[in-house]
DNA sequence: GCTGAAAGAATAATCTC
DNA sequence: GAGATTATTCTTTCAGC
């Protein structure tokens, strides 16, 4: 799985708009439409591109709040443990191991302020939670999609 | 900018995959090609679909450490502060004002450990900053793109 | 990697409810 | 206003080179 440096400006414009034509990235790596569509086909396969998607505004489909939560968890907790519970959760959209006081970082994404406790009720429930920290977001100031070095 | 049930449907689609044809939708919401067309070009314009993006492996491009850094500032700091020196840093892809004792939570995306210890050194050296308090991520366990309530 | 051709998709205009 | 249909242009995709 070698990419060279036209892999990785194809993928840059694919994270800047999904929605390019092969010819529209060919005209601007100088190569031809099937050219790119066989490298792009050939990123899916290794993995290295996972998808594409459209990046919403969580506020106007009703997710109005958002938290980052510390979970301290009991000794013998594995990471599969937390992502089968964390995965239960609907309001979890991101969920990280980490090194330092806390054993993972769990981000949440609520309708509001009362739904956003329920859910931290219900994931302070899992048994192998010991205790939670919470950040309630007051603004996202930058959220980017995954860079692509150029 | 109110939103039915087919403009949700619709979002969840493209949220799925951002590269499916507007008869591919339509098929499956039951609408002609150009009306689904005239529906996303709407959610566009109002800011609900903000882009989309290519859904990269950060690892396969090179970004192998990732670390949440909580930021501890001066009394007179202002969230535009925050989001301009944090913008300046590339290896920043996420950046949060929140509750609690920290006042900010920025995410960091690195090729390795040292790089990642340099841009936290840079992070630090922004004159507001009085201290940080950093979580390496050991694994990501879990992470969507926003989803969308069907 | 390219070109060329067939099938399919995007888009704008037009018409109907 | 919102959707369907049609017609043109552009894309995708699969050959063969």
């Amino acid at each position: 799985m070698q990419m060279d440096a036209v892999d990785q400006r194809i993928i840059a414009l694919l994270v800047a708009d999904a929605r390019s034509s092969y010819a529209e990235i060919g005209a601007r790596v100088s190569l031809s439409a099937p050219a790119v569509k066989r490298r792009v086909d050939r990123l899916r396969a290794d993995g290295v591109i996972k998808g594409f998607t459209a990046v919403i505004e969580p506020a106007a489909v009703g997710w109005t709040t958002e938290a980052f939560v510390e979970l301290f968890c009991t000794g013998r907790t594995t990471p599969a443990q937390i992502t089968v519970a964390t995965r239960r959760h609907p309001e979890v959209v991101g969920a990280y191991t980490v090194s330092g006081q806390a054993d993972a970082l769990v981000h949440l994404r609520a309708a509001d302020i009362g739904h956003l406790e329920q859910a931290l009720e219900r994931l302070r429930a899992e048994p192998f939670v010991t205790s939670t920290r919470s950040m309630v977001v007051l603004s996202r100031l930058v959220e980017t999609p995954t860079a692509v070095p150029l």
